[in-house]
DNA sequence: TCTGGCACTCGGCGAGGGGGAGTGCCAGGG
DNA sequence: CCCTGGCACTCCCCCTCGCCGAGTGCCAGA
């Protein structure tokens, strides 16, 4: 096991090296930190941190920089998520208090978190699937056509048109409308499947074939979109570290413009609390330079499923420490405002 | 006047330019184009162009390259669109009749622009202000609060909750919903203040305040929504011109995200057709450098007046005539899209 | 008006050469 | 046994220099 005092010098490679972006040799660390030891010690150390596997250097006779690995163990063990300033906890809330609906309430955590980190930023959507129902409507625009409309307890409103095979009644759309409500509001749209299954059957003959188009339109919704939708900003900041990786980021952009990868990095974390994938640990090449720090907002507080994810992309070498504070206290807020809406 | 043969130069410059990246000498210019003069001649010609301000040269005794005002002349007298092989037409209409809503139709459309054009595609979303409604849904989700959705011809869906001043009965909710639709339907969302001005007036006193609520809430967010919304896709294509453009990436990206410059931006076509916008002619920083080509769409065919407008985003040195013949091609099958659901 | 020739100008590129930061190793001391 | 100071060594970075070649402007001649 690593002493003490070498956890200690990784810590403070990790540390300089994410301030000054430059590979950090022995004599530089003595100095900035007091470790109370002279610069041959920490030779020794970082050889065998390097022996470890937890820095590496760029090229013979250079500084020390941090491996994947590296960033791995001062994640867990060394670093404390560093919690925000008052006056950055009272900016958040202000800035997002002002939403008017759901839409606005993602746009503006998206440009909030990428300022707060100066990051990319990425916010999933509210799940219908983990979502519960609000209220269905169901609106006749001509006798044989009918709109759908969804809406979810986080404020989501999904519609889709439906072409009837028979002209149904204003009365009969009622009744279902009815009968759909009184069998779904409040429940997850998980159970929906399952509550309505019957439904058709209760109906009169003429009316069957409607109802049950009206249903498998219904079931398509909440199978497409469990395919979720993303919101992505703060791309500009990619540039903040273009000096050394002017090659990179065209695989990052093209991955964020993936959105399927994107999702599946978010849906990873299974367990609450802030997610950090390192490197190489996200499985897609053209992110093998960058981590993702995520973590699930909406869970009402008490349920504990989370209700979506939302995080941050950037370089591995990145302030993880606030990264992750600032990324848990804007899912808090986002949380609180889609409870009270 | 500038001669036939020198705008031929400019022309073929152009062209040259946008294929190679590097400046062009005169040489290189006789051997590419049967221009059935010497290059001595052509530097004549060249020398002329310089003295006009089309043509520019980076350094002392380098090619030439084309200046803003080079390419404005290209755009406007030298190029015609080109139209797109009936299999690229083919592939645009089967990629965007899959779409299953507004949002789908826009996020394909993003994507197949990029794709096409491999530049950065920018698609507004259909505007409020320019739709006509189809119908205005008030739900009851408690006594004293009313989620109010508003659906356009073009699919677009806007919600909004409201807190009631006076608990609201199921029936005067019914009434005024019907009241308000048979109002409002079919008409155009700028014509929708006028129309509803002296409702309130036909109701109890006791339902008064309510009514008065519902609908400056309704007026409040048709003025809110005419700020429209983007989409944006194909940002990784800004790194294909990397190697010269290493720091011009990074106000572009910022301006991408600055939505109210892009908006002013496609919004500033007033005539028909593709409207072209070259470097300096944009009157923002970032964006200096780079031409926008954008196309109203939407117009239903005859009225005219184009619902929202989409575009593509790249350097100057583009291929303006497949752009713009991507750009129209792209904007006439989305209409018909959107005519159709 | 066009053409070929000629001298000139620069940018790009590769070679060469300090300077410096950092390392590994070793012998000596607490 | 661990830490320390010293020392020789290794490369990377950066600057300079000089060559090469593409491209230009100008001029005299057809």
């Amino acid at each position: 096991m690593l002493s003490e005092r070498r956890l200690e010098v990784l810590r403070a490679i990790v540390q300089d090296y994410v301030g000054t972006e430059e590979p950090v040799g022995s004599k530089a660390l003595t100095e900035r930190h007091h470790l109370g030891v002279s610069p041959a010690t920490v030779r020794n150390d970082m050889a065998a941190l390097e022996d470890e596997g937890f820095i590496a250097q760029p090229h013979t006779s250079a500084g020390r920089i941090p491996t994947d690995k590296g960033y791995r163990l001062f994640v867990d063990k060394l670093a404390d998520v560093k919690p925000l300033s008052g006056a950055e906890r009272r900016a958040i809330q202000n800035f997002l208090s002002g939403a008017v609906d759901l839409d606005d309430v993602v746009g503006r955590t998206v440009r909030l978190l990428a300022q707060l980190t100066r990051q990319v930023a990425v916010v999933q959507y509210p799940s219908l699937t983990r979502s519960t129902v609000r209220h269905v409507e169901l609106l006749q625009l001509a006798p044989a056509r009918v709109m759908l409309v969804l809406i979810t307890d986080t404020g989501r409103v999904e519609q889709r048109m439906i072409d009837c095979p028979a002209p149904f009644s204003e009365d009969s759309l009622a009744d279902l409308r009815a009968r759909l409500n009184s069998r779904v509001v409040g429940r997850r749209f998980g159970d929906v499947p399952r509550l309505v299954a019957d439904l058709a059957e209760s109906f009169p003959a003429d009316d069957r074939g409607t109802v049950q188009t009206v249903l498998s339109v219904l079931l398509e919704t909440l199978v497409e979109e469990t395919e979720e939708r993303l919101m992505i900003g703060g791309t500009a900041n990619l540039t903040r570290f273009d000096h050394d990786f002017p090659l990179t980021i065209r695989p990052v952009l093209e991955a964020l413009e993936e959105q399927v990868v994107l999702l599946r990095l978010l849906g990873e974390a299974k367990e609450p609390g802030v997610m950090v994938r390192i490197g190489h640990e996200n499985d897609h090449e053209g992110l093998t330079s960058t981590s993702v720090v995520s973590v699930g907002y909406g869970s009402g507080g008490d349920t504990g499923e989370a209700v979506a994810k939302l995080g941050v992309v950037g370089p591995t070498r990145m302030d993880y420490p606030g990264t992750m504070g600032a990324v848990r206290a804007v899912a808090r807020y986002v949380g609180q405002i889609l409870a009270e809406s």
